[in-house]
Formats: C-alpha cells, sequence, structure tokens
DNA sequence: AAAAACTCTTGATATATATCAATGAATGTG
DNA sequence: CACATTCATTGATATATATCAAGAGTTTTT
C-alpha cells in the first residue's frame, strides 16, 4: 500500500526507518471508484492525495461548461489544488477519478507537522515542486502558438504515457484544442 | 544592495545574524544594462539570479524567429531557467534585460551549500517555488482556450504591473497573441 | 439483451486570429 | 539635427480551428 510513496521518497532523499514510519502513519489510505471527485468546485482544499494505483485528473469548467483538463495523475504522483491548500480559498477545481484507485491522504496539520519534524521530507517537497514547475513551465512554451499539431507531437515526444490511459477528449481539453480537432490531427497522421 | 534580497527572505522565514550573512556573501552583485543577456540559448544555466533592481525576460525564439515570451522578472523576483540550471542540459531559453539592473547572482555551488547548511533556506526556496508554481499553473489555466481579449482582461486583472514597464508587443507575446491582434483588442477597449 | 450514455469520427460552416502591408509616432544614435 | 530603430496602429486577406450536426462504434447500466 505504502511502495509507491516510499519509492517516490527514496528517489530524491534519505530517510531513516524512523523518519519513514512518522511519514507512512501520517498519511490515510483511501480507496475511490471512477467518477467519484476528490474536489468540487467550491470546496477547499484541505488534503494532498499521492496516487498509490490508478489515475486522476483536475479541470475548471469554463461559461459554457466544458471541461478545461489542468492535469493528470498516475501512480506515484502528488494530487491536489495547491492554490486553495495553500490559502485555504475555495477552489474553482474539481478533482475526479479516471481509474478505480489508491490514494495516501495527508492533510495539511500532518504535511506541517513533516515539514517541520522531518528535513529530508522538506527536501523532498522542495525537489517534488520544482520539478513540477520545470515540467508546468515546459507545458505552458507548448501551450502558447503552436499549432493543434504541433501539440499533440508535443505531447506524444513528452507524455506518450498519457495516451493508453486517457480519453481522447481529455488529451484535447489538456493540449487546448477542441476534440474534433484532435481527432483530424490524429486522421492526418495515420496517413 | 541586498535590501530587495533581505525584505523577501524575511518575508518567508527568519534568519540569524549570522545566517543572513552567510546567505548575503554568497551572491555576487552584477549590473547589468538594457539589452544585454544574461542568458543565451545553447549555454548552460549555472547561476540563479535575484533581480534588486529592473526588470528581465526570458523567451525562447520559435521557427520564424519570433519572440516566444517565457515570463518577467522585476525587484525581488528570481530568474533563471531552472531546467538547465538543474540538468546541467543547455537551454532553449534567452534571458534579455528589459531594463538596467542590479542583479545578485548565486552560482550553484554556493545554492547547494545554502541549502544544506541553512535550513531556513531551504524552507525559503520551498516557499518560492510553490507560489511559483501556483502562479504558473494560473497562467496556463488563462493561456489555454481564452480568447485574446478574456487573456488581456485576465493580464489586466492579476498581473496589472507589467503594462506599465513591458513594451505591448512582448506582452503580446506572454499571453500568447499576435501584436496585432492585441493593439486591437486594446483598441475596442477604449469604446 | 435492450437501452442509455459515452466516445470518436467526419462533413459543412462560421469565426477569431494570424499574417501581410503600410503609416505614423516615439525613441535612440551618430 | 538628421537618421535609423523600435513600437503601436489600422486595413485587407488568409487560414487554422471552433462550432454545429449527424452517425457509427463502444461501453455501461438496467
Amino acid at each position: 500500500m505504502y511502495e509507491q510513496l516510499k519509492k517516490s521518497l527514496q528517489e530524491h532523499v534519505t530517510l531513516s526507518d524512523k523518519e519513514w514510519e512518522l511519514c507512512k502513519h501520517s498519511f490515510r489510505p483511501k480507496r475511490m471508484l471512477k467518477r467519484q471527485f476528490l474536489l468540487q468546485e467550491g470546496d477547499v482544499c484541505r488534503e494532498l492525495a499521492f496516487v498509490e494505483k490508478g489515475a486522476l485528473y483536475s479541470y475548471s469548467l469554463d461559461m459554457s461548461g466544458n471541461k478545461r483538463v489542468i492535469r493528470f495523475a498516475f501512480e506515484g504522483w502528488w494530487m491536489a489544488n495547491l492554490q486553495s491548500f495553500f490559502t485555504g480559498k475555495p477552489t474553482r477545481l474539481n478533482i475526479e477519478v479516471l481509474e478505480d484507485s489508491e490514494l495516501l491522504i495527508l492533510d495539511r496539520k500532518n504535511h506541517e507537522m513533516l515539514l517541520e519534524q522531518v528535513p529530508p521530507y522538506e527536501r523532498y517537497h522542495r525537489i517534488i515542486v520544482q520539478n513540477a514547475y520545470v515540467a508546468l513551465q515546459r507545458r505552458v512554451e507548448n501551450a502558447l502558438g503552436l499549432t493543434a499539431e504541433e501539440k499533440y507531437e508535443r505531447l506524444i515526444a513528452e507524455s506518450p504515457a498519457f495516451l493508453n490511459r486517457v480519453p481522447q477528449h481529455l488529451i484535447a481539453s489538456y493540449i487546448g484544442v477542441s476534440p474534433e480537432t484532435l481527432s483530424r490531427v490524429r486522421g492526418s497522421y495515420n496517413r
């Protein structure tokens, strides 16, 4: 149940057994089924979720009620709305379960306790957020000013794993094109 | 010369006098003039820059040679290409001086020394990157799927300071529209 | 097994925005 | 001060992509 978490921590920092036990017991396991919501628009995000198994995605709804996918999270990834988590303000985002999942939930109090008590945990978190920032910046570069075809090519190059696990219309939303356009881009690809 | 840096640190963490001295002396001051380059495409980013005074911006060049603005940095902000800084690989970005500037430069060795030696510095960095991540995610939301007019409205709402200090064509690039379109959006606004 | 809901594809049309081009204003430079 | 750059505006046109609409194939639900 905690394999992915342990693996993720060990990839970036070294923990004593005692530190690991303290981390481990700060999380609460939670199973969720496809289509369930981890967070809904208007809620305050009070917890961080670590994905042990399965897949989640977050999105906002535009004025016409269309989903605007923000990001996906698979095994070994974190998911939350950090803005709401840190500010305590209601979120504009929904987090929905894409595949039946096993999550490890960490509430704010425990998160802060770990940051204080376990220095490698704070280091881990710095590195994780750093990496997420770099990836996100790359995404901004790919979102602005590219054609639909270029966006799709870059997705294939940079995040091929998404293609097998995520419905095409969510991919379309993620790269900021309509589902029809993505379908046509893919169509012209096969010729 | 170190006012902004001290202010930025104190906003997020508490440092002993000794820790502050250690931080301070790890930086190297550097003056730069408008149009000079802090980093050029193909270079490896080996330093973090903190802006004491002035303004910088980073951008990549698309296939047609047009600038694609990634971000701006004013007093109290950090600037670097983190991807290149952490991986040691050559950057695709240019960092150019927008207004004559006073920078504080921190090389990788000193950065890592501070992370090790000064716990509040690591905490500061975690928080800074966290905040940058939240801001960047907001930007992705604003970049994808909005009309030119909506993008401009959100920029006014969220980063009004940019408008006074940055030429309009760079703003246009930053929000991902052509300079002509931005000009027209602004024009229709004044009526 | 039938019905319902979801997903992808394909076609026709509309539209927002890029592109091309010219002009004038503002700014910097020898 | 003349000259060259840079910058913003405006018009005409082209084009990529959204939107609207229908149908076929899947998957899910009852």
